[in-house]
DNA sequence: CTTGGAATGTCAACAAGACTGACTTAAAGT
DNA sequence: ACTTTAAGTCAGTCTTGTTGACATTCCAAG
């Protein structure tokens, strides 16, 4: 496995190229790198009494209007244990709405309210402008390989979940 | 801000480069691609009684032989009970050596044991080898680019860490 | 129809790992 | 002598993950 491009054509670099040096600055940078990522957000959530987890639960629900907890379940690698605590919350502030499901009754489909949907934006907005700093810094070709390494670097069922929500959402209820 | 390159000279692509669909996606490709990252090590953490706060301590007493805690603190972003608490038992578990300064008695000077080492050897043996599949996969360019990306996206006292973690360690003791 | 299993979601208790705040000890600087 | 700095400790809290037990609902086999 691990073949793909087996990097060549790029005259010498190809051997220089996986060194443990290369490899190691390139995990210190993933290290560093989602520590910027994380923090505008976290700032802003530290003022209420929220925290990464709700961020992550009200992103994907925006996301995927009418979700199941399960279905988010998939996509956060939780256990739902975990994701209730958070998700009863939220819908005690009255940030998330849970539908029962018309067809299936156990099942619960999550929506953003109004004030929800707000305070995604306000998340989103400070996220995006990190990383449309940084776009913009490193130019579009980086973009490019930026992202093609990050798929790769995805656990392969993660990847499948990602280009799946590239595709389409699922609005069923 | 967030100037840098105006994203000129790339015909059409300019403009679409910066959507907030686009955006959005590098956000959650950054998500999916972090947990991945983060996955083997855990694994091989979680058989023994470690963390991911554990691992984490080792690398960087490993790149950085010497260091003392103040500096250890400063670049994993922690408060010294936090760390503490880790330290002492990789200290405990005979993992970690922590030598008295020879020209500052304050300062305590941290190395890694062969023991140390070892598990070092493991857990970044694992995480390199999902970082050179990737690398592999997605080809020189795409690396160089993921590097500009990511150094674009980290605080800039994160950056100035990270460039001079680059440039060589402190072995001073 | 009933009943038992599977799926979905909830509640309770606990552990890891972060945090703050207060304090001690030792060494260095002034 | 006094202050500052480096390190470590104790106690308590918060977020977020875990497991275990439980309720509800659906569905399919008897």
């Amino acid at each position: 496995m691990a073949e793909g491009q087996p990097a060549t054509g790029h005259g010498g670099e190809s051997l220089l190229f996986l060194t443990d040096e290369q490899l190691r600055q390139g995990i210190e940078a993933m290290f560093f790198a989602y520590r910027g990522f994380t923090a505008d957000p976290d700032r802003i959530l530290q003022d209420m009494s929220y925290g990464r987890a709700h961020h992550r639960a009200i992103h994907f629900i925006n996301c995927a209007p009418g979700t199941t907890v399960n279905n988010l379940l998939s996509i956060l690698g939780v256990t739902k244990q975990s994701l209730n605590r958070v998700l009863r919350t939220l819908i005690a502030d009255g940030l998330v709405e849970s539908r029962v499901g018309r067809s299936d009754k156990r099942e619960r489909h999550l929506h953003l309210t109004e004030a929800g949907r707000e305070l995604e934006q306000r998340l989103s907005d400070a996220q995006r402008a990190r990383m449309r700093a940084a776009y913009r810094q490193a130019g579009p070709d980086a973009v490019a390989g930026f992202r093609r390494v990050l798929e790769a670097m995805m656990e392969p069922e993660m990847r499948r979940q990602f280009l799946t929500l590239r595709g389409g959402p699922d609005d069923r209820q």
